[in-house]
DNA sequence: TCAGATAAAATCGTCAAACATTATTGACCC
DNA sequence: GGGTCAATAATGTTTGACGATTTTATCTGA
């Protein structure tokens, strides 16, 4: 059996400069457009109007739209179309729950694989950059900087299957939806975390990068908790 | 800002009982096919084979592999198509590195929401029909039961995210290139975990449950270490 | 005026056909 | 056998079409 078939690996990896597809452009431009706030949960997306928009035709835009819906990012009903996700109470804990046990992978193995510590001070300069954003009224900036220090992180593991899994985009998700409810103590909290996974990543401490990254997520669900229910969508 | 936009959150969860689309029940059939052993890993799935055999558009196939793709169930290279990816050494130690923890999770979510003991009792049965299927040759009978058996775990949890998060259908690819290769006490080994996995989850016992899948995932990396490399396509 | 029924418009799901771009194949030549 | 180049096949993308369904607008009657 299987005779003759050709076997192509994953080792392979082409895949990182190859010019992205039509459909691939489009969901990172919904994705980026999320963070940005110029779409919002729970919006309603028009084909035509994206299509026109963006410049490409229906089968390319319902490609990416269906890549989104897997991710979690656009909720698609039958006949209606899609929407940007809304995500209640409920689905932010799921969500925390989910994220938070990948997140301390990523820390720990980036830890771990301190070969590069050109890598470990870019994540540095980028938990930097985070603290001055932060408060700087520039929400989809740091939400954008935010996303590179968790590439990085994920990319310094080396684990290309953590990268595939980890919902980081479901994430910019719920942080797009919390972030201007937030005070301005919260927001210090968050930002100064990433300081200090970066400073643990950094000197290879890989069991402290774990359990900050573990108090960093406690740290959110208790703004969570003091969040108001207008925050989220009816249940 | 956000005038008008009218509010459509998850909770409406509306997504169970509407029909598939077409590229959906692609999806499905190609992740089938793959346990049933038809398509096997490294094979090239050429477009105007698939429309043909299956009956739908190249449109929506492509949708359907664009889906496949983001799961890392196939491999899409510009102009070259898409193939059934094949998971070396690394990809799937690093596969095992990201799952752990998500099953874990799922098995302690599982004993804790232990209000439904119908569910339990179910899972419990799926653990029996595995252990009855390992060994009787069924090789794709015994992938297909345990994809259910985790499915119901995952389900048993209640959290959504998780639900869409782990990559159960990576997980079938990596059994069906490796299932056949194991020896009969590793098979054993692998069937007789879930039992004592459900037989903790039926007790409302947590801790034991996350344990226990821990151990079982240690069983599986222990199993790897002694395959040969020629299971593995080339790094 | 307003609730309910009806018609019209807009939108989605799917298919079919076409064209441009690229990879693969095979003939041809040395 | 190895290399060059045209023919072939497959993919990426677009456009147009049609039925199904939802949403919006209009009309009617109380």
């Amino acid at each position: 059996m299987n005779q003759g078939v050709k076997v192509k690996g994953e080792g392979d990896a082409d895949s990182g400069d190859q010019p992205r597809s039509a459909s691939d452009r489009v969901a990172a431009a919904i994705v980026k457009e999320i963070r940005m706030g110029r779409l919002v949960p729970g919006q309603h997306l028009l084909e035509p109007e994206l299509t026109s928009r963006l410049g490409i035709s229906r089968g390319s835009l319902r490609e990416a739209l269906k890549h989104l819906a897997a991710d979690g990012i656009v909720t698609l009903s039958r006949f209606r179309g899609a929407y940007i996700s809304a995500l209640d109470r409920k689905a932010v804990y799921d969500l925390l729950d989910t994220l938070e046990p990948l997140a301390r992978l990523a820390a720990r193995r980036a830890a771990e694989m301190n070969t590069s510590k050109q890598k470990a001070k870019e994540l540095q300069a980028s938990a930097l950059r985070l603290e001055e954003l932060q408060g700087s009224g520039k929400r989809g900036d740091y939400l954008t900087e935010r996303r590179y220090f968790y590439d990085l992180l994920i990319e310094m593991g080396g684990n290309g299957e953590l990268a595939r899994v980890i919902p980081l985009s479901r994430a910019d998700l719920f942080r797009a939806q919390v972030e201007t409810r937030q005070s301005e103590a919260q927001r210090r909290r968050h930002a100064h975390g990433y300081r200090l996974i970066a400073a643990a990543v950094m000197d290879g401490d890989a069991k402290k990068a774990d359990q900050l990254m573990g108090e960093h997520f406690a740290g959110t669900r208790e703004t969570m908790d003091q969040l108001a229910d207008e925050v989220f969508p009816a249940a």
